[in-house]
DNA sequence: CTCGATGCAAACGATTTGCAAAATT
DNA sequence: AATTTTGCAAATCGTTTGCATCGAG
């Protein structure tokens, strides 16, 4: 599988845009921050690298990345869109501390299969699904014990 | 079990807040909509009503409504915070079609014991979830066979 | 050379807040 | 009477857009 850099380059060219060193830098350094990074985060480690790209800039790229499914948009509810690496990777949904914040990846195949049957059942062809658990993780458990 | 402008009431009065024919006109209009209303939907409701209303009453008492669990936030993901009933209903989730935003309220018990599971396997102590499921409906499946 | 891309600042839409006046307990 | 609530308008937050300039192809 190409590279997410190829990928982006190949959905620049399908659509006659064109790459620039701050595209180039915003997706290199999204990548490195793999994560759940938001806009203004993002924009902050770019700017530590090119202080002279503009937010406006960030914003642009990342919808791009989004458009051409190198990125993808979480939403945990909290008012700030984020984003996470999509391209080359399993899909997988959220399992959130509410107390630290703390954020695990997880999927669980009889879920996914679930959901298929599901929708299914009231006629919909499933597209996509978001699921986010929400709850307090041992660390914060045993902390409100003290 | 009381119904919520009761609910409500106590909560006012747990925390020392007043009841206003405001709140009570809001509170009254939000379970007549009973849907997946946003602010704004429900302000015009209200204004049509009683047009003295102003829109940042209707934010306040969304909130209040919100914290004391009389009402829940859903975000669908298109930018806009919508409220349901959430006093004296069941958990559910969301089947949403893409094409023509229908929504339908979804439970699967084997999927809710499955997410427990899930988390207890991570240490977590779960505390709710909010699944989405974004699909094609019939209706809507049908009108692009066209 | 031609468009698309950039940075800036202004514009935006949803929501929140400060304030003085009005209403509830 | 004391304190909360209200409506209004201004402020705020994250995000988008218009524009003149810059740069990639």
């Amino acid at each position: 599988m190409k590279p997410p850099e190829k990928a982006f380059l190949d959905y620049l060219a399908s659509r006659n845009l064109k790459m620039t060193p701050q595209r180039r830098l915003i997706l290199e350094t999204f990548i490195k921050a793999d994560g759940h990074i938001s806009s203004e985060e993002l924009y902050n480690k770019v700017k530590a690298k090119d202080p002279s790209v503009g937010q406006a800039t960030v914003y642009r790229t990342l919808k791009l990345l989004s458009e051409s499914d190198i990125a993808e948009a979480v939403d945990f509810g909290d008012g700030v869109a984020r984003y996470e690496l999509h391209y080359g990777q399993e899909h997988h949904d959220h399992l959130i501390c509410e107390r630290c914040g703390k954020n695990i990846e997880i999927v669980d195949p009889t879920i996914e299969k679930l959901q298929e049957d599901l929708a299914e059942k009231y006629g919909f062809e499933l597209q996509r699904h978001k699921m986010y658990l929400f709850g307090v993780c041992d660390k914060c458990k045993k902390k409100s014990e003290d």
